[in-house]
DNA sequence: CAGGCTCCATAAGTTTTTCTTGGGCAATCC
DNA sequence: GGATTGCCCAAGAAAAACTTATGGAGCCTG
């Protein structure tokens, strides 16, 4: 930033100006009228401009003076509006969370919206972004991470370990079933493989879930339908487009609706939990509380 | 005008607040680390209200700090820059613009970059603000309004009657549309609703929306989201956060890049028309004048 | 026209604010 | 664990802001 003008000076300057009178300048202020035809006088000297013409005992604003009132009015207004708000604590504080992708849509949404239905007047600003973030840095309230171990510093608060099950929708299920060979009979073009990419933990396989149940296949992904996300996984599941191992946190709301049904009540747990953190200066916040509290009584009711 | 904070402290927290230590904010003013201390600690008691958390020897801003910074560093910029213009003897004319907040980036920022590109050596000051201002007081050369009725004695041009379409990230709508059911079938959940507040016109709603295409439905605003502003319903779109009735104004630019598609050819009308205002002296001033005319050009062609 | 009143300017002195210095404390890094 | 870095505090120094008394100029009234 430029070099700033002397500010004691500018605020004088906007006084006299507003009023046209050194004595009225002063008495706004509560001191002397020389004091601010001293002010006056440094501000003139600062700028090498003359601000006022004084012709006796009146003062009229120069051209230069009637150039930079409006401005000059309008930023130290501005910075009494700040004080004024600081000083009617009336800053509202908005509530900043962060969640990864995959959980913004299908399993925070519909929970902000329950927030807010029990707080009409909470500001929230949801951002969507992958692990690891600087909490403090984006002045981030709570943070939703898999897994337990990104931020360390923090205050943490389990949510939920999720697991994964084989979900497809109804019909699809009447279409291609069969009550007697169950899942392993499927064709291996029916299955949906969840594959989170070379820098994630990895996502449990359709051999994994077999292995859970005591059986040996292993559907060949490149043969069946591949997508990167887990709620990608449940949306293809959802339009009739194969089987998916769907995680329960994302999948609730469809498996109660009955858009989805499940398979098999075996399930295979991830490798993280999912965690809520929060700055430890933050977390007692009523909003932030409030948020956990609501997080935490609706997490899915996991087997095992 | 309300009793302002002190100066001198304001001058301090914002180079403090800028580069997140006492120690760079001493050497940029020239002064000691413990009087840049003192003066914030000054600050804080006035306003009664904490600006940084000071964790060993370290300093972060706090939810107040952060609140008030941006208004900080402006009203005091604007202070810098009236001191520049005093010291180089330039009363060089500054094109000052002002906009509603949801023009500024989408909108405007283009336009000005086009303009730059004409007259490299244009100075241009753009400020976001809502109506009504006071032009004359706040020395502003170009308004630009929601509506043609708030300065009756300013000179006005129309540019463009706005209007409203469904858009959406067209993953979003792979994902949960349906091109049978179209919008009619979609969750209440993914809607995004725009609410501009009670002290303004409102916004067309989703309802409006269905009216227009004939069929009666009517989307619950507390089942959905719910953002303030109009950029901000563009930008929760864009995000793959849901459906809005975006302006289309602002979604121009997304739409014709991808990142957006129209899920219907059905527009609704937003009330008033975005229209540019000046005061009559300033209206021929060749600056003036350009910005207009490049509006006026580039406003988008408009349905019905 | 002269005198009184009002208001800005100046100089000298007083008061308040701002700044410095030295030492203490806590966080971070090697 | 030791060294380094950076914020905090107290006491004192320096600078800025203010006051008081007096002078000069414009305006109004008798």
């Amino acid at each position: 930033m430029e070099k700033l003008p002397p500010l004691n000076a500018i605020k004088a300057f906007e006084v006299a100006a507003r009023s046209g009178s050194f004595t009225l300048a002063a008495s706004e202020l509560g001191v002397s009228s020389a004091a601010v035809s001293q002010q006056i006088r440094n501000l003139e000297t600062w700028f090498g401009k003359q601000l006022f013409v004084r012709t006796g005992n009146r003062i009229t604003l120069t051209d230069a003076g009637h150039a930079i009132y409006p401005q000059t009015a309008r930023a130290l207004g501005d910075i009494a509006a700040i004080g004024q708000r600081m000083l009617e604590g009336g800053l509202r504080t908005r509530l900043v969370v962060s969640v990864p992708f995959s959980l913004a849509e299908l399993w925070l949404a519909p929970r902000l919206a329950a927030l807010l239905e029990a707080f009409p007047h909470m500001a929230i600003d949801v951002r969507a972004e992958d692990d690891p973030i600087d909490l403090v840095r984006q002045n981030v309230d709570l943070r939703i991470s898999y897994g337990d171990y990104h931020y360390p510093a923090l205050r943490m608060v389990r949510l939920v370990h999720d697991d994964v099950l084989p979900v497809c929708a109804p019909e699809f299920w009447q279409r291609h079933g069969n009550s007697d060979t169950g899942l392993v009979g499927l064709h291996e073009s029916l299955f949906i493989h969840t594959n989170w990419g070379p820098n994630y933990a990895s996502h449990p396989s359709w051999a994994d879930w077999f292995a859970a149940c005591g059986g040996s296949r292993s559907p060949d992904p490149s043969h069946g339908r591949r997508v990167g996300l887990s709620s990608l996984a449940i949306a293809s599941a959802r339009l009739g487009l194969g089987i998916a191992l769907g995680q329960r946190v994302m999948a609730q709301a469809d498996l109660e609706a009955g858009r989805l049904i499940a398979l098999s009540s075996v399930s295979v747990r991830l490798g993280h939990p999912y965690c809520a953190f929060m700055p430890p200066a933050k977390a007692d916040r009523a909003d932030v509380a409030a948020l956990v509290r609501l997080l935490v009584n609706t997490a899915p009711t996991t087997r095992g």
